[in-house]
DNA sequence: GAGCACTGC
């Protein structure tokens, strides 16, 4: 045969295509997509494939799919239907003969981006041609061409607020849908009335075994979703649960890893514990004790090592995990064993191959959202049974495993949660309404949620969004309101992006925002917490945390040429090489939307900074507190909060007014980057929010109404000299050498 | 005088 007779996919129907053409065409000899003959690679993996517990039900997927508008699928890990359920569906959709593309979503970019190239390998075609993928900063794809793309949720929720009938794609595959992040869960309540709408285009919601039933029942469009299950292909993990519950988790791990080391067979350990500093200390004292061990008795006891892992660290560290395990001290000794401690991150981000011993304590930080004070705090809380599964299969991936559970099997059964709660339900929802009002959804209250979020946090939502004006008093969306919503930031921060050409300093406020939207810069390394105070200390600007922010990605970009200058200051070359990047995403979004980016030159930086000052205040204004008393103790505008100063935060005095980002609820409630305002900003740019009216009774209201008496006496003489002056401390104008 | 669980746009 040759290339120019027959196309091999002549005679597909499409969505009605059965598993015998499909067969015939990936066992052919022609590439139907490229036209050019299989490569050897292709043959090679294709054997693997074949093996996949999913590819021997092709058959019964393509009746299933042909015959129903949504399915639900589970399988479990090892299943193979991330990287073959799409490519199934490719042939049914025929995608590339009706210029629509099939969207596979992914919690993850590392996932997304990982599958893509290997379902490009499998479908012998070039990544980023007819398979690609699509993430924040990163565009895999060809318009035109890529007609297979596996993307993060986020992404696809982006789209769905400038398309909310996703017109681009003839079938969605929402995977990992069991981890409910915010974006799944809010892509499945657009879907659930997209089906509506769009009859031809189709759904796969994959998951794992345990939430099926209640995604079949939610998808119910005349009968629930029908159910594809596909097996999955692990080993067999042994639980263990202990007698009595353990007082102390962190000690009780400590013990249960040295009794493996002592007892079980050679196989490396995976130990979950809640967060950086409990790792550090519990690295340290296994180490301590496997290295006695080893000293007492060097015959039986092999040596150990231990590696930590959670995402703050640097990667080149987390690469640790990878190293195999340490070599018997003398040949023909006890072999070595590895221990990895580790966050939830290695529950679902990061997968270990030859894990043979999972330790359980039972807990992990979850993220908390309490609207009535509007906090999110992490808390150590107990794990669900989902998340318990999840971890004990952590063990079977390479050959039969053990899972020590340091709790009661009792308390398994009877305490813990079936599932996590979902993010939806643990979540500041500000971003999220103004994304689902931007999609197009009217009633934000009864839409069609998978798990609907407390009624509080949806009001505490549509409040700040109608203070900052990108929803009008009936909740609709503002022109204000939809320009924010195009910036992947939190409305606060979009609104003062918007705002700062007013003051003249966009490009500093875009500093600002980026600094903020990446993790902390900060490195303090154990041993050499003293230099590394001192040098934030030299980086610091007294009049508050955001323009230190601001003066030390200015710094960075100064000493680009100087190799080590971040590593010389003790700040995150990671984290600013992040924040530039996302800077100038935030610039060409800036330049999309036509918002003026300005900047002008001051003859004193005090006054450029009054200038930035007031554009955040113009995003913050619900997150000011004002000093009360001589303590050091903060009370929040409106909410009444006690509040201190972080430690972290670099003021040089107890201002009365401040501006937070924000609140944070650890030993005790803490505000966190912190900047100095004046009360005459706050009536000045956000008098709606600062309306005498709608103010109770207190300490703030008195004083800011004190600030307003004044202001009207002095209405005769020159406003700005007079306050700026007056206001500002003598020593800052020394420090700064201009007055 | 604390501490960033983990993702994502």
């Amino acid at each position: 045969m040759t290339s120019s007779t027959k196309h091999p996919l002549f005679g597909f129907m499409p969505r009605r295509v059965t598993a015998k053409q499909v067969k015939g065409v990936i066992d052919g000899n022609e590439n139907p997509f490229t036209r050019l003959p299989h490569s050897p690679q292709y043959l090679k993996i294709l054997e693997a494939r074949k093996k996949l517990p999913v590819f021997a039900q092709m058959e019964e997927f393509y009746e299933m799919f042909t015959k129903h508008q949504i399915i639900v699928l589970v399988g479990e890990t090892g299943s193979g239907k991330t990287t073959q359920i799409p490519q199934f569906v490719v042939y049914s959709d025929m995608p590339q003969t009706k210029k629509k593309l099939i969207a596979c979503t992914q919690p993850r970019r590392v996932a997304a981006m990982s599958v893509a190239k290997r379902v490009a390998d499998e479908m012998d075609v070039t990544l980023g041609k007819q398979v690609g993928y699509s993430i924040r900063f990163e565009d895999m794809t060809e318009p035109g061409t890529t007609f297979l793309k596996y993307m993060t949720d986020g992404m696809l929720l982006r789209e769905a607020m400038h398309d909310p009938d996703l017109e681009r794609y003839s079938t969605i595959i929402l995977d990992e849908a069991h981890e409910r992040t915010l974006a799944t869960d809010i892509l499945m309540g657009l879907i659930k009335s997209l089906v509506k709408r769009r009859k031809d285009l189709k759904i796969i919601v994959m998951s794992a075994t345990l939430d099926a039933l209640k995604f079949q029942k939610y998808f119910t469009i005349d009968e629930p979703a029908p159910l594809f299950k596909v097996p999955g292909r692990t080993h067999p993990v042994e639980i263990f649960y202990t007698q009595e519950p353990e007082p102390d988790y962190v000690e009780a791990a400590i013990r249960t890893v040295l009794m493996i080391h002592r007892a079980e067979e050679p196989g490396d350990i995976l130990l979950f514990l809640t967060g950086e500093e409990e790792i550090e200390d519990a690295c340290r004292k296994i180490k301590g004790e496997a290295d006695d061990l080893l000293a007492n008795d060097p015959d039986t006891v092999g040596p150990l090592s231990c590696i930590p892992l959670y995402s703050s660290l640097p990667t080149q560290q987390q690469q640790r995990i990878f190293d195999p395990a340490p070599p018997p001290r003398v040949s023909d000794g006890p072999p070595g064993r590895k221990v990895i401690v580790s966050t939830n991150i290695a529950e679902t981000s990061l997968t270990i191959d030859g894990i043979v011993y999972v330790v359980d304590p039972g807990f992990s930080k979850q993220k908390l959202y309490n609207p009535r004070i509007r906090v999110e705090s992490l808390l150590v809380t107990p794990i669900s049974k989902a998340s318990a599964q999840q971890r004990a299969g952590r063990a079977g991936r390479t050959r039969p495993g053990k899972c020590f559970r340091l709790y009661t099997e009792k308390d398994f059964m009877k305490e813990l949660e079936e599932q996590t709660h979902p993010e939806i339900l643990r979540s500041n929802l500000a971003n999220t309404v103004l994304e689902l009002v931007k999609a197009g959804v009217k009633d934000l209250v009864r839409f069609d949620y998978v798990d609907a979020p407390a009624p509080e946090t949806l009001m505490r939502a549509l409040e700040l969004l109608n203070f900052l004006a990108a929803l009008d008093d009936d909740g609709n969306l503002t022109a204000l309101g939809s320009k924010m919503s195009e910036f992947p930031l939190d409305p606060q921060m979009s609104k003062m992006l918007i705002a700062s050409p007013e003051f003249s300093c966009s490009q500093e406020v875009l500093t600002v925002v980026a600094m903020l939207s990446v993790p902390n810069i900060w490195l303090r390394p154990n041993n050499q917490r003293k230099e590394a105070d001192s040098a934030k200390q030299l980086l610091t600007v007294p009049d508050g945390d955001h323009l230190t922010l601001l003066n030390v990605f200015n710094e960075y970009q100064n000493n680009l040429h100087e190799r080590n200058w971040a590593w010389n200051n003790y700040v995150s070359a990671r984290a600013l090489a992040q924040a530039d990047n996302v800077r100038a995403q935030l610039l060409r979004v800036m330049e999309r939307l036509e918002v003026d980016v300005v900047t002008k030159s001051y003859p004193d930086q005090t006054r450029h900074y009054i200038d930035i000052r007031k554009a955040l205040v113009c995003g913050y204004f619900m997150q000011v507190a004002h000093k009360e008393g001589e303590k050091g103790s903060y009370l929040t505008v409106k909410d009444n909060q006690v509040v201190s100063l972080h430690p972290s935060c670099g003021l040089d005095t107890q201002p009365e007014w401040v501006l937070f980002n924000e609140f944070v609820l650890t030993t005790r409630p803490y505000i966190r980057t912190v900047t100095e305002i004046r009360p005459e900003w706050l009536l000045e740019l956000s008098a709606n929010y600062y309306d005498f009216n709608l103010f109770t009774d207190g300490e703030t209201k008195r004083a800011l109404q004190g600030v307003l008496r004044k202001q009207i006496k002095q209405t005769s003489k020159k406003r700005i000299a007079a306050s700026s002056d007056m206001l500002q401390p003598q020593k800052k104008k020394a420090r700064t050498g201009v007055s």
